[in-house]
DNA sequence: CTGAAAGCGCTTACAG
DNA sequence: CTGAAAGCGCTTACAG
């Protein structure tokens, strides 16, 4: 008699009941199930027709159970308000990870709550997770620290300061600024201001807030140019308009202005606009960020330097689940630049 | 000697050692463990000592193999593509549910794959999970019939054709429609366009398309108004800009435009520039769908009837969390009307 | 090539 | 209030 399901009282199918319809015994399906050597072509038929015929699915907790893989990836952005993720967080972050993950014949778990320590490690050593991707990753990331001392698997997208043997994958914002002042550069532009993130951002050691702005003193440099720049919030049209004001009053004749985020950009076009500046006639405005439909809804379209978080996330998953198949493998640490795209904010200057 | 973790040759502590160090059997260990009634003051207080000197967690796993439940949810987008997913689902959807999973002790899944109607069942048959929220549901859906067949729990974000005893949690495009023409007709618009989803959408029997067809339809009849429409993709500014220009053509003196997007918005937008018709001066614009920030990037700002998938995808994981911890309630059936917001992309008829 | 036996870590009746 | 025993569904040596 099949015992029941409490959930839902559908009968479930066991182990037993197929070895007894096929008429074997027990560790016989359990081999066929695993693809193990040495079983005969035609008891192997035979099991497979009791397996289609009785619907038999395996029960996962009960093979984990004998020290097998959770086959569960985690993605964990550490932030404190949920409510406030999608704010920060691109779609394609969960949709790359779980495709790859997916193929990869791996679950993924997003983390939300606000993780502990502690219970980070509880999700290893309960066997709820094999790995972890981590997002959001500060020079000095507790996560990191935490995990590399227990010897967890796990694959940053983003970066710490003591990278030795660990795998990542991060988004080259030095690279990035480099190349958005040499496209500037060579259009003429001298007086090229930057709306970068937030001060707290810096402050906190996140890495896109960290290498942006040093990538902007590197290309100051490099152009033997004086810059002028404001730390702002990343989700707020009205702070691109303020920041925009601000910029002008300090230095009048900026041709050009370098933002992080497609709503920053949007401000600093209303706000030329209302100088009486039209873009890109009087003022050039490029965006470094994640691509996305964002750039033609602005009005001039805007020029950009993207990356795509599909592939960036899709990659994330797949370096976890080859760390994850060979424990030998050594760290992987991708960098990956932008792609330059020319739409119609950028024009050479007058 | 505690056996190692192949994974990361970490000891992994039992419950066994645990019951050893403070001296006990291992069932009175599992009593504490889960609150059970019966244990000496004494005896608690020494194994929870025992426990936190070994860093005891328990094994997930092994706990559900006694029938329990895996208390994991998935999520679940029947897209082709995965790829393009980002471009029709809000980050929003999924830390909503992520946000009221975790609150509730759930982990969740997002499955991204391709899933098959066997796939499926097999993800309760083998106790990976204990219910689904069910997203894109279309009027006739095949998940929703075999769940139901199957009496498996799951909650749809939208709603499909026979509702008898099913939970949902929906977006009242009907109610939109209506509230969009109340707004439109009130500042004096009698000749209303209308940028809805794809034909495709609506022949699939997708909610939205064939809802906001069905409320345009009858916001035309309240107000005795006649109507032109064009069913166009969501995420190009192209295509609004085209559909425009092509409503334009057939009824030049249109006074109003309704999109079901941002994107489509700006295209339109543009569309009427370039017409020489300002907005709102000439024309009015407004669009139904789901909050954030990118109303304030177009020029002018948009006014919107908006929903918050934060607030629904929380609602829905809530459903699912409460059906199941009680099984005997009854299905919770909810419309979500969505909320005017006011901006400057509407204003009274010339 | 196949099966009997042990055991993964835990919980749940059943005795005491 | 506590423990000995059985068992959840599966896999893995170990014999044959």
């Amino acid at each position: 008699m099949p015992k029941k399901n409490p959930q839902n009282s559908k009968p479930v199918i066991t182990i037993a009941e197929v070895a007894k319809a096929a008429g074997v015994s027990i560790p016989t399906v359990s081999r066929i199930l695993n693809n193990k050597e040495y079983v005969a072509e035609e008891t192997r038929d035979r099991v497979n027709q009791a397996i289609q015929q009785l619907g038999y699915v395996p029960h996962i907790q009960a093979r984990q159970l004998r020290g097998a893989a959770s086959r569960t990836l985690a993605l964990h952005h550490p932030i404190e308000s949920p409510h406030d993720l999608s704010s920060v967080i691109e779609t394609s972050y969960f949709t790359g990870t779980a495709e790859a993950a997916s193929e990869k014949e791996y679950f993924i778990n997003f983390l939300v709550s606000q993780l502990t320590p502690e219970a980070l490690v509880n999700m290893y050593r309960s066997n709820q997770i094999d790995g972890i991707i981590l997002l959001q990753v500060r020079i000095d990331d507790w996560r990191v620290n935490l995990l590399r001392e227990n010897n967890y698997p796990f694959v940053m997208i983003g970066r710490c300061a003591d990278l030795e043997s660990l795998s990542f994958i991060d988004l080259d914002f030095e690279k990035a600024m480099l190349l958005a002042f040499d496209h500037l550069v060579e259009l003429g532009h001298r007086s090229i201001g930057f709306l970068t993130y937030p001060e707290s951002w810096n402050k906190a050691g996140i890495g896109p807030a960290v290498r942006s702005l040093d990538g902007y003193k590197q290309a100051l440099n490099k152009h033997d140019l004086s810059g002028c720049y404001r730390e702002i919030g990343l989700t707020s049209v009205e702070e691109g308009f303020e920041a925009t004001n601000d910029l002008l009053q300090e230095n009048p004749d900026l041709t050009a202005i370098i933002t992080v985020s497609h709503l920053t950009a949007a401000g600093s076009i209303k706000a030329l606009v209302q100088h009486g500046r039209s873009v890109p006639q009087d003022c050039s405005v490029m965006t470094i960020g994640f691509g996305g439909n964002f750039a033609n809804v602005v009005t001039p379209s805007l020029t950009t330097l993207e990356w795509s978080p599909y592939e960036i996330s899709y990659q994330a998953a797949l370096l976890m689940t080859d760390r994850l198949a060979n424990e030998q493998l050594p760290a992987q640490q991708i960098l990956v630049p932008p792609k330059l795209i020319v739409r119609e904010s950028t024009k050479e200057v007058n």
